[in-house]
DNA sequence: AGTTTGACCGACTCATCGGTTTGTGCTTTC
DNA sequence: GAAAGCACAAACCGATGAGTCGGTCAAACT
């Protein structure tokens, strides 16, 4: 019991800085030898406890990044409130989080895509899953959103969902250069613009 | 004089391969051996044209991907006619490329921006450059739009312009996937959306 | 006490990387 | 027609990558 707690442990190190160092280095610019020199450990442990490196990526990605992007990203969209004013918080923060430099894992998620697509179709899919989550909790939440009234009954929910995504991960994108503030609250203005755009059309004669 | 030609077609054929390896595999993951493999060229005739492979990335970026930049999302821009007209022909364009799987420049970019954040100042300078063109041309545009009565004159122009390069460059992470024509359709449908948005609200009362 | 086992070490292999060096055929020049 | 130089070939180098493997050692079991 005491071991597995031990095992447990060891393994979540290697993950948390492994994912750090990935996302900062990207996974083929990332060496196992670069994350085992950070914990002080050695290629015994790493292999020990992981199969390869890419079963390593998949156990990341399945173990903190599906989490955090719940966390972040999907909960906070899930309340009975107007749906938009929830999806402008939530952006807000994610965004926040970013200008601060910190792992936002909506941008880690698409850095990914970037970096795997066309090279690893075993840890795309992994990747598309989660997108595909995100789209369709998107989707959910406009629904009840026209559902509710905060949004006009004519609008292609899925289209606005591929819409938001695209604009996420894009500012995120853009971000990475200098002013990243500056950017976050222009596109956040913008984002309000368009959102409005989304509301009932009832006051137009 | 013959000479010349054959060395600066010699460097061409080097580059252009080098961009589409480069844009398939990424920088980091793809050796200059690669290239020279698929040209049937010697690492001899590599070192002989170019200094090092970063002295080779940054001359094919200011050789080939900014001229591409140009002639696919800046100049389609540039004409007299309706801004947000011609904006959504010139991403309608640009995205069909896209789907047929071809080089993408705008996509291109941010891959690179993505793949180089933090790892290659020097190679970050000029990815962001061109960044910047792509910005102030948009910003251009949208004045102009303004002036032109086409867009409202409230409206924020470099606000539109970093959330039209963020929706952009997004719509092009997610197009990777399955069924990018379906998302290409509903990016481009919601984005005509945003552009009525942005009209001149004298119709208003 | 003796044996087993889980967790880890670290030296090693083999492939590949960016880059160097030396050599060579082919033009051009005078 | 010989010297000079251009455009490349090919062998090579040190560094680094992922992954392997025999060994260690404290704790757990018997």
């Amino acid at each position: 019991m005491d071991k597995n707690l031990k095992r447990m442990a060891t393994m979540q190190r290697m993950q948390v800085t492994g994912l750090e160092l990935f996302y900062k280095n990207g996974y083929y610019n990332t060496s196992v030898d670069d994350i085992l020199k950070e914990l002080s450990l050695s290629k015994g442990a790493f292999y020990y406890h992981f199969e390869s490196k890419e079963d390593f990526f998949v156990q990341i990605i399945e173990n903190l990044l599906v989490r955090k992007m719940y966390s972040m990203l999907i909960e906070p969209i899930e309340g009975h409130e107007n749906t938009l004013d929830q999806i402008t918080h939530c952006f807000e923060d994610a965004l926040e989080t970013a200008v601060h430099n910190e792992l936002d894992f909506g941008f880690v998620l698409s850095n990914f895509v970037n970096e795997f697509n066309g090279r690893n179709e075993k840890i795309m899919k992994h990747l598309n899953d989660i997108l595909r989550i995100w789209e369709v909790n998107l989707v959910t939440a406009i629904q009840r959103g026209k559902f509710n009234g905060h949004i006009d009954r004519h609008v292609d929910s899925e289209g606005v969902a591929v819409y938001l995504m695209s604009a996420y991960i894009g500012v995120r994108t853009l971000m990475v250069e200098i002013t990243p503030s500056a950017r976050k609250y222009r596109f956040m203005s913008q984002l309000r613009q368009y959102f409005k755009s989304l509301e009932p059309k009832t006051a137009t004669v």
